[in-house]
Order: C-alpha cells, then structure tokens, then sequence
DNA sequence: CATATCAAGATGATCGATTATTTGTTGACA
DNA sequence: TGTCAACAAATAATCGATCATCTTGATATG
C-alpha cells in the first residue's frame, strides 16, 4: 500500500511549480527588476514546454510581480523610489485597520496565534544554516506568518488577502537592500513590542509601532533603491 | 501609406481579446458564479486554440475572477453572503481612506474631474439604446470613471488599484441582483451628495456618504445572494 | 550626417496532437 | 445492498511545430 486512502496526494503542476520557483526568484532578488523573462530561455532551464512558462508568466503579472506587453513579452516588474513609497504607505494604512480591527474583534485563539507566531520568529535565525535568505527560508516565512497573524482577526479576508500580496512587494525591496549589504540591526525588539501593545488591546499603540516598523524599513531600503532603479 | 507614424495600431492577442471577453461575461452574470470553464468548450466558440483560453483563465484566477484547482480546471468564483459581506466592508475602508486623502490632496484638476465624471453619469441613462447593462456599458464605465475619480487624488497608486479590484468584484454582486429584477431606484442624488461633500472638502461628510452608499447596495444586493449562492 | 527602407533574425503567440490525471461506470465479491 | 478494484471516458496539462510580430542592422537616399 502506497499511500493513506485519507490523505490526498497533491499532484502539483509544471505551470504552478515554475510559478512558485520563479516567484522566489523574483522575491529574493536572484530576477533582476526589469529584467527581460525570455519564455524559451527559461523553458530550456527548466527543461519545459512552452506552456508551462508561459502561464506561470501570465499569473505573475496579473499578480504585479511581472509585467507583460501584448507581443512584447514579459519582464521583472521594476523598482523605483515612488514605487516604495507608494507601497509603504499602502501597507501602513491596509495594517493599520487590520490590527485595529483585530484587536477589536480578536478572541483568544488569537491571542495565541501571534503569541506563538512571534515567539518562533524570536527563535529563528535571520540566515539559516545554508546562508540562504530567499522567501523560501524559515525566517522569511515566519516573519511573514507573524505579520499576517497580527491581522488576521480583522474579519475580512479581502483585507488579508491584500496585505499578504503587500507583504511580497516589500519582500523584494527587503531583498535588494540585503544583497546591496544594508539590513536591520536587529527588527527582534520592534517585533515583540507590536505583540506586546496588541496582547495590551491597545489599538493606537500598536497601530503606531506597526506603522512606525514599515516606514523604518522604506527608510533603510530607500538608500539602496536610487542606485538599482530601472 | 495604411497608417500615421505617429499613430501607434494596437494589435492586441488573442489571448487578452478572451480575457476581456470572459472577464465582461463574468462580471455582468452572464456566466453564472460556480459555472464550470470548459477550456475546450471555449476554445470552440471562440474559435481559437486551447492556449490563448488557459492564458485568459489564468489572469482571471489570479485576478479573483475565477478559481482554479491543480488538474481540475477552471470555474467562475462562487458568490456568498460572507463574501458580499467582506467585499463591502473592505470597499467601505479602502475608499474612505481614498476619499480622505484626496479630499486632503487633490488639487483643482482634481476637482474638475470629479465633477465631469458625475456630471457625464447623470447624463448617461441606465439603460443604453439596445437594453446592454454589461460592464462594458456606457453607464458601468461612467459609473466607475466616477468612484475612481473620487479616490484618484489619494496618492496611492496601490489603493486606487485595489479599489478598482473591489469594484469590478462588486459589479458582479449588483448584475447578479439586476437579472434576478432588483435594482436601486436612483442612485443619482447619492452620488450628486458624494460629489458636494468632496468639493466642499468635507472629508468626514464624503466619507460616510460614500460609505452610506456602498452599504445601501450591499443591503439590496443581500436580498438575491442567498438564492444563487454556490 | 541624418533619416528611411527593407530584409533577416529573434522573440512572442498560437495551434493541434499527445500525454497525464481525474471522473464515472461496471461488475466481482463480502 | 455496499465496497472496491479495474477499466473506460472525459477533461486537464503539456509539448513542439508553426505562424505573427517585433527588432536589428545593413544599405540606400536626401
């Protein structure tokens, strides 16, 4: 016997599998902004059909990662100093009534959800074991997983949905600004003082640490974007 | 000589000529929420091969249009109380904040387009000439023009984006209602009074007039989800 | 020297056949 | 009856060839 009748083997697709590695690609900075996402080249390094590419290619830029021009194909989607600033405001405001709403309506699962989501961010190393900092990594998941759960009572999935795809866009400014060498000192502090300020129900605290925690983070990756800008 | 120089001929794809198509059938309910998308099955009455379909099924799943399972295909997104629900209350956030800050920003030319944009939806009778109320109707597109003419000033390219997501997302909501014989009685003077407060900068009055509105429909809408919920 | 024309060549888009996976049906067996 | 394996049909995904469009650059022209 193979497999358990209860659980479901997921057969996952070529198009799917190449749209997560590409993403990754593309969130970790190894795709280069503005870079041109020839369909054969990368349908030969993945020793793939066309098809397959073509819409991971599709999914990515209606998802705001790539952009394609009819009959001119499609590229990395570029970066730029309005593009960050932009983005960081949209995150504060989206976050903002996220968290707020969440502490309003939050009940005790919840409580524990961002309770263990930062303490496993606290235990988790910023590079792991390989060195590897991709999107893929423990860090960048649990750091993500954390965000997320701060809002994650707000009621509204549309919401949440939202900032998760806020979430990736700044990702791949954070990657830039790594490979360029520029990173936090150490984001550990500013984290558990969110939790603490929403565990406290206390709504304009942690809307303001929130907030404060992003603008600090453009700010540090501003330095970088003027010089890779596309 | 068959073109200007100056004149740039759009040839658009296939694939984005489907998608339009599609998108429109969905979203003025002639595709019914739930319905299975048959990649063959379309590809036969539009004439054309598979890949074209599968790269406008794609943009549409990723967009929320549609939904899409590994090996099981496409099918247009299911409607719900909960997800009416979400989709009005995130309208209701997002806008508010639009409006606010444009109130806060916008400049004169701002003013005017705000003012062009609903006096062209006054002037634009509900019903066109043939009886079409699709999304692709002068009215639905006047319609739109003005609430996001209203957020446009914001400064976020992100929110205005997202805002038009949650329009075409509810668009569906109120063609699903218009088939089953409900409709508003006369938004008009709703949108007259958006349009005052805005121009009066009375950020506070614009904000709870447009959320006012969005609630209104929403509570009409609510009345036929119920029936068709898949 | 600047610009226009045009022909490869490169790249993007599309097609229809082929392969993989799921779904539906049948009949053996408890 | 109800369960389950085996098979058949239907549907989804993929492939690689072909067609369409864009880009490049060599040549001609003012």
């Amino acid at each position: 016997m193979q497999e358990q009748h209860t659980v479901r083997v997921v057969k996952t697709t070529r198009a799917t599998a190449i749209y997560i590695d590409l993403r990754d690609a593309i969130l970790d900075g190894s795709l280069t902004p503005g870079a041109k996402l020839n369909v054969r080249e990368i349908s030969e390094r993945f020793d793939t059909g066309l098809s397959p590419i073509r819409e991971a290619l599709n999914r990515l830029a209606t998802e705001g990662l790539a952009r394609h021009t009819d009959n001119r194909g499609f590229v990395v989607s570029p970066v730029s100093l309005p593009g960050l600033m932009d983005l960081t405001q949209a995150r504060c405001w989206m976050n903002e009534i996220g968290i707020r709403r969440s502490i309003e309506l939050g009940d005790a699962a919840w409580e524990e959800s961002i309770l263990v989501s930062c303490h496993r961010l606290t235990r988790t190393p910023r590079t792991s074991s390989n060195g590897s900092v991709g999107p893929d990594s423990t860090w960048n998941v649990v750091h993500k997983a954390f965000h997320q759960s701060l809002i994650s009572a707000c009621g509204s999935p549309w919401l949440v949905e939202t900032c998760s795809q806020l979430f990736d866009a700044a990702e791949r400014y954070r990657s830039l600004a790594r490979l360029a060498g520029v990173s936090r000192s150490d984001p550990r502090d500013e984290h558990q003082d969110i939790l603490t300020a929403a565990l406290d129900r206390d709504p304009d605290k942690a809307a303001a640490l929130l907030t404060e925690h992003f603008q600090r983070t453009a700010a540090l990756v501003r330095t970088v974007v003027g010089e890779i800008e596309t």
